[in-house]
DNA sequence: CTATAGTTTGTAAGCGTTCGCTCACTTACG
DNA sequence: CGTAAGTGAGCGAACGCTTACAAACTATAG
């Protein structure tokens, strides 16, 4: 075994630990299994983490944020709130579709159900993760790109809530089918049910 | 112990099994914490049940045949799909608020991942179930109630996305709010995606 | 109605395995 | 030589499940 420093070694692990969770669900991490994925023995693992806890606890807070910067980005870069969606959706089904990421709402949702004690941390970054898109919601009421009374609360959760189930079927299906398409049908929808410029689907 | 009769037992059985998953999620449901909840001993379990697999395999049945007749009854009884869709919203949010029940989707998003090989199962309920909603896009469709183009995988499955998102954020929040309001709030935003009737949300 | 035999429901104890974690110890690096 | 990284062995607890046995309900014969 090739020694390597402790900056790495936990890198290697969230790593693991974060396959591990999409090949085999969150009953497979284990601290034995997690351990064989780097290429480790079990007994290594307490080198660079105290408990499984804090290896879980450091994934959830790596998710955290790659999402708020993912948000941040988009809201910087994309001229109005219509295309921030746009390019948030397209960022979080690529994580989905890709085989090097995990979405943050697949993690979430087998945490927030098996992960130890953390379900809170789970809840938090949620509830961060809803607050800055309804920030962008906010943004596109303000500069007239959504409905005027649009429900800011609602509309932001049901965004999540497109993003949640394809993720959730996606998984189940075993990753057969591709998303590509999938976008623009579901960014369809959800436009004509925020945005002012209402256009019967093409 | 009062003596009971096996029917009895596997009701109160999956009774408790459904109740420690909404309470203190999968990894609380053991076969020690059911007895517990039933009032019984560990070993008395297997005289209703073969192993523990086949508990939670009926625990989805059961909620499948809720869930399809659900649909079943709506579709029967409301007089345009925009109507049968709001009728099982309802009852769902219901099924999530209510103490007594537990929303299938927190059940299935917490058995996809923890739940022993039963991913399987519930990929194909939640299968079934968005072939059942499709119909109702479908008829919605073809009674001029909903968008002629409207592509009815995309809405079926946003539909489960508010339901999924409420559910979760739901659980996690600790049952706190009052889903009352919102069901109106995101269905004004579902119905402005999906029906011809656009209206801008009060 | 009672005696008895058979079946069903329940329990206490424990077996085998897995898991998170610890400890004494070794090896590599600056 | 001191510190950081890695290992094999194993401990204690939890879990799914089995077994040997007791108690209660049911059925039938006398």
């Amino acid at each position: 075994m090739v020694r390597q420093t402790t900056t790495i070694r936990k890198q290697q692990i969230i790593e693991a630990a974060r396959k591990l969770i999409i090949d085999k669900g969150m009953e497979a991490v284990t601290i034995d299994a997690i351990a064989e994925t780097v290429g480790f023995s079990e007994a290594a693992i307490y080198r660079h983490f105290s408990s499984k806890q804090q290896i879980l606890h450091q994934l959830v807070n790596d998710l955290e944020y790659d999402l708020l910067a993912c948000v941040a980005s988009a809201q910087t870069t994309e001229p109005n709130a219509l295309r921030v969606l746009e390019c948030i959706l397209e960022a979080h089904l690529a994580d989905v579709e890709g085989s090097r990421g995990v979405s943050f709402i697949v993690v979430a949702g087998a945490m927030s159900f098996e992960g130890i004690g953390l379900s809170h941390r789970i809840r938090e970054m949620l509830d961060r993760y809803i607050e800055s898109i309804k920030e962008v919601m906010r943004r596109g009421v303000g500069e007239g790109d959504f409905h005027k009374n649009l429900n800011v609360d609602a509309a932001a959760f049901t965004f999540l809530g497109m993003i949640q189930s394809t993720a959730t079927i996606w998984a189940l299906n075993d990753y057969s089918w591709s998303l590509d398409q999938w976008r623009n049908q579901i960014l369809e929808i959800y436009k004509n049910g925020v945005a002012t410029s209402q256009q019967v689907p093409a």
